[in-house]
DNA sequence: TTTTGTTATTATTAAACTATGAAAAGAAGA
DNA sequence: TCTTCTTTTCATAGTTTAATAATAACAAAA
């Protein structure tokens, strides 16, 4: 993660990058705002932390600029108390405004919170189909196919395949199964339900319970289905 | 816009509702923290703001459990002045944190710069018309074809159909289906009134509910308009 | 081998969900 | 206001699914 500070208080500058550092960030750092521009073209910043107040250019102009070209979190940071300042920071496009004196922890926590938010966007999105052995199962059409064959399931056999492919190869306990796909709806589950439904479920499978292929047995433990 | 705020002191929480009313925001207003889940599984909120400390639940547990199954950006409120409160509501998933007395207009902008971030990402570039095996369902005429042939959809038969539409493929939930469709209006719905419009739909498509061609019924799940 | 605890099977019962027809309530337009 | 169209509600019927209970089968330990 890249982080760009613009600050002419070369102590604010230096402490800020200090803690940012700790934290395992590159930081770039800058005491005046020229240059800037050059600077993003080469590196991809991920977020910048700029002063409002400096010599040679404003903060507000400064931001004004990044933001006709690039995307990333950007934290004002000033000694301005004025109100009005901070909502016009927050209005060209901001994301946060913190003023100073500032506790570092706290621009650090803030650092880290647009982050994660920048990242979860830019992420791409979780998987939704699972795929291996034959089997392919969609969560978005609750579809599940197996050796290109179409197999109805209803809610809760899907809901327990599901959550067995999540962790295929793994061990499923049955509580742990129970818990997950039942949710907080009963507290209590005779086990003999789940059993039932894995038992409908190899049925469709073709599969035996003695020597399954697919979900097996654990004995004491719960199940598991084969990667 | 739907704003969620949660505040016991009720001057607080008052005070922020009228701000963002006068901004036109719908604002969803309680004063304890029950029955918040509750309500987001009945409507879409876009954005809450938090008091840190109540009564019957801390605004930490109350965000965790938000952030179990929910995304959209939470501004924590509080008296609390102790630094280690701020940056432990940011690390569990918080987007920002204002001390009180706040400055009610640094608090609109916030939420303006938060909901900005929020709508970005998660607007999808939107498409007016769908067309897709002989439907074509368009948003800005309002018509759906069907088959060449125009079919006249009422104004709610043709919210659900065009929600159906743009998840084709992929089941919609009853629970999805309404939030989007009825929005805010009632909060509750009982799900016999969409049978009655998907069945309404499946008729004016000529279609039958036992092994229908277009609007399938998942079992348990919710409906389906397949792709 | 017997016992014990766990899993499998089957059939039955109960519950949950969906469909439908009709009517009432509500909204919009003439 | 009256009429018409839309939306919701109600009662009921039909269907699917899930839970239960009883029994059989099995594996591991004593």
């Amino acid at each position: 993660m890249n982080i760009l500070v613009v600050d002419d208080e070369v102590e604010v500058a230096d402490l800020i990058e200090i803690y940012l550092k700790k934290e395992n960030y590159q930081v770039y750092k800058y005491y005046e705002s020229k240059d800037i521009l050059k600077l993003l073209d080469k590196v991809k910043i991920d977020l910048a932390i700029l002063d409002v107040m400096m010599k040679d250019m404003d903060g507000f102009s400064l931001c004004k600029k990044i933001r006709e070209k690039y995307n990333f979190p950007i934290i004002f940071v000033t000694a301005k108390v004025e109100e009005g300042f901070k909502i016009e920071g927050l209005t060209i496009g901001a994301d946060d405004y913190l003023t100073k004196p500032f506790e570092p922890l706290e621009l650090v926590a803030r650092v880290k919170a647009h982050l994660r938010r920048y990242k979860e966007y830019n992420e791409i999105p979780k998987e939704n189909v699972i795929d291996f052995r034959g089997i392919v199962i969609n969560q978005d059409t609750h579809e599940f196919y197996f050796n290109e064959k179409k197999i109805n399931l209803t809610k809760i056999e899907f809901a327990i395949m599901w959550y067995l492919c999540q962790n295929r190869g793994n061990v499923v306990a049955v509580d742990d199964l129970f818990k997950n796909v039942w949710q907080e709806k009963y507290f209590e589950c005779d086990n003999n339900t789940i059993m039932v439904h894995i038992r409908h479920l190899r049925e469709k499978m073709h599969d035996t319970s003695k020597n399954p292929k697919y979900i097996k047995t654990i004995w004491g433990v719960g199940y598991k289905i084969e990667k």
